[in-house]
DNA sequence: TACTCGATTTAGGTATGCCTAAATATTAGG
DNA sequence: CCTAATATTTAGGCATACCTAAATCGAGTA
């Protein structure tokens, strides 16, 4: 498709950078091609390629040593939270304005984030008071890229009993992210850990509730906290 | 980009079968390579090879001769109704409730149609109170792709004095459109023609003003009418 | 009924972005 | 330090959608 080469940067790219910044965390970690290839769900062999361009373009938008991963340089940095903030600016938007269950604002802004100009996304963060949190409990990145720094910890590297309050859930995984939601289990929220089922979940009850609610190993991994 | 395959029809396929059904009319007039080229802004060649690919297409998106023209097949029609009612729909909501300037609302819509979900859709028509027409006046093809017949005539069809309302604006042309708006010219609003250069545009008046506002042949054409 | 010229199609090529299979480089275990 | 298993890259292909240049078609005129 050679009819929208305005921008050089185009929608596969984009995947690729936010895939970067979101495996390489904040501090911008080396990110491996085999981590990418199950985030972004092509080959490995795709992701070399992906990488060698992104490397040679001008500027170039990641550093790339084969064989040794990759991280993002200052301008892959810029693009990848320029989507992200459109990401999560549409998901708040759908979420607050549209009103779309919880569960299904990720997919729709994983397609949209490509497509919407930047007079839309001045006018859905206007319109929402300019946000800093998604519907998740992500903080969207200002217009310049700042974004606070994120002191959550996951739910499932927490060993002992304990009281915490619930700082964001994964918006990757829909089904998930539903049956949380069914649960009271949502950013916010008290969570207190009862008991710890070593790599097989946990058992935890929801503010001042006193039911016990059973959390799979995979559910548990959606869920990040703060400690009280 | 072989990766968004999930619906067999592509956004360039979208694209060709709206510029048929626009050119082609309600009543569906075959429609010439040449014609639609200059409209998509592509060479004849890709025209040609475009039509061959959705004559061929199961079910077939449109009735295609070499050298005689394409029309919508009822699949084709149904399909490019759907991408208008998206194009249509979108244009409202960003006038309506993201308070875009009506020139800009074309250029969003021509990308975003194609990329929303049928939950976006139903979402905005709600919030919008299911809107018959769009802000250039427009009416917006009905969820099972009906329409009310068109009876608008073009201004550049009158050839003497007198005095009707305007129907609806063409949207392609931001600057036209943005001239137009600044001198007052939209839909439903009373129009008198008050002097006509053969071929060269028109003296009119817009209400009860006795102002005389003269119009370039291109700035006419943009403009449909009713008689009073 | 031919001719001619504009309209249209065919042929051949480019760029993206993805895939599979076959190398090859790295790294961890012995 | 060597080797085997694993991770990664290279090579070769496919599909989409575009383009230019070279045929070819067909409608209107002589
Ligand atoms: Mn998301
Ligand atoms: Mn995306
Ligand atoms: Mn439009
Ligand atoms: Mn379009």
């Amino acid at each position: 498709m050679a009819r929208r080469p305005a921008n050089p940067i185009s929608e596969s790219m984009d995947d690729y950078l936010k895939a970067i910044l979101v495996l390489g965390g904040s501090e911008g970690k080396k990110v491996t091609s085999t981590a990418l290839a199950r985030r972004l769900n092509v080959t490995p062999a795709s992701i070399t390629n992906m990488l060698q361009k992104l490397a040679a373009s001008t500027p170039a938008m990641v550093q790339y040593e084969r064989h040794h991963g990759v991280q993002l340089s200052s301008a892959g940095k810029k693009r990848a939270l320029e989507v992200l903030r459109h990401h999560r600016l549409i998901e708040t938007f759908l979420y607050e304005v549209l009103n779309y269950p919880i569960e299904e604002v990720h997919d729709e802004a994983e397609r949209l984030e490509h497509f919407i100009s930047e007079r839309f996304e001045e006018r859905i963060a206007a319109k929402l008071g300019h946000p800093k949190f998604d519907p998740h409990g992500h903080c969207i990145p200002a217009l310049d890229g700042r974004m606070p720094k994120d002191s959550s910890m996951r739910l499932t590297d927490v060993r002992d009993e304990g009281t915490f309050i619930i700082d964001s859930i994964s918006d990757i995984d829909a089904r998930i992210l539903k049956v949380l939601k069914v649960r009271g289990i949502s950013p916010g929220v008290q969570l207190r850990v009862r008991d710890i089922y070593e790599d097989h979940g946990y058992a935890v009850s929801i503010g001042s509730s006193k039911k016990i609610l059973q959390l799979s190993q995979a559910d548990s991994a959606a869920i990040k906290i703060q400690p009280m």
